[in-house]
DNA sequence: AGCCAATTGAAAATCATTCTCATTTAACAA
DNA sequence: TTGTTAAATGAGAATGATTTTCAATTGGCT
């Protein structure tokens, strides 16, 4: 399956498979495509519903696959939800974080890293080697605010 | 049911019940003591079998209950694992984050919040009102950095 | 065009979590 | 204490999400 228009998202994925051995699959392709068109966080079901409304019948388990491997590529952001739900969203593998709304699931940026110059002191006074962290924002958007 | 001894968690916890006309059952109480003596964070299925082993059958479904309750009298906090597991560290309602030894789940303290001095400027900028926010610490304690 | 390993779909299997409902129990009052 | 009653529990069924299996398909290469 080869587009005549894609969009940089698509082709970033594209060269990110090839560089990896790994292939081009139209499933592939729309995942990165429905989520970098929703402009949103999605569930998987949602990432399902939207794949199988450009190719028709789309296994679920593909879906999973998919969205597990592009994680490890850096190439979707896997986001957690209070209520332990799973969301994901595109990235370009850059170190950011998100902001999510409550109300629409909409996911913004937040390049800023509020721990990246924080000073762990009481942590590392305890003797902590801190390896990895997680930081996600929950508020309403612009949009949601005014609908309320 | 009723112990000659009892921490202060207990104490505390038998405390929050009352107040909130909840009952102090012996289920309720076996959490908080297995959360406090772990001095981890444990699964809910690790729960279960600590409690199982104070009181003898027990079933599932109250591990779970009394979990969601006690999240919401902020007795413990939930963790999420980057995998998507959910995890349960006894708490006593502060703004505290946790930092994760990702080899023994030990759950340290991390009192001050990187978060809540931030400068929200990029994202005040885009509208948003932040409402709450998630972060997590992942890394390596003392005794499993010594052991490695 | 043809080959082959990678990928997929469909269904079954697994695992976590929630629900239902009959039974038990903690809290309070008499 | 004892009785009363609403709250809580246990057991298992039901639900829901995720993973696995394996035969069939397909993308990337020659």
């Amino acid at each position: 399956m080869t587009k005549d228009f894609e969009s940089t998202q698509e082709s970033y994925a594209r060269e990110v498979l090839r560089e990896k051995g790994l292939k081009s699959t139209a499933q592939r392709l729309a995942v990165v495509h429905v989520l970098h068109t929703s402009g949103k966080s999605l569930s998987v079901g949602e990432i399902h519903d939207g794949v199988k409304g450009m190719l028709g019948t789309t296994g679920l388990a593909t879906i999973y696959r998919t969205l597990e491997m592009f994680e490890e590529l850096g190439i979707v952001k896997r986001l957690h939800f209070p209520d332990g739900g799973r969301g994901y969203a595109f990235s370009q593998g850059e170190h950011v974080h998100h902001m999510v709304c409550v109300d629409c699931k909409g996911v913004f940026d937040f390049p800023e890293c509020p721990v990246e110059n924080f000073d762990y002191a009481s942590v590392e006074k305890q003797g902590f080697r801190v390896k990895d962290h997680f930081v996600q924002l929950f508020g309403q958007c612009v949009k949601c605010a005014e609908a309320a």
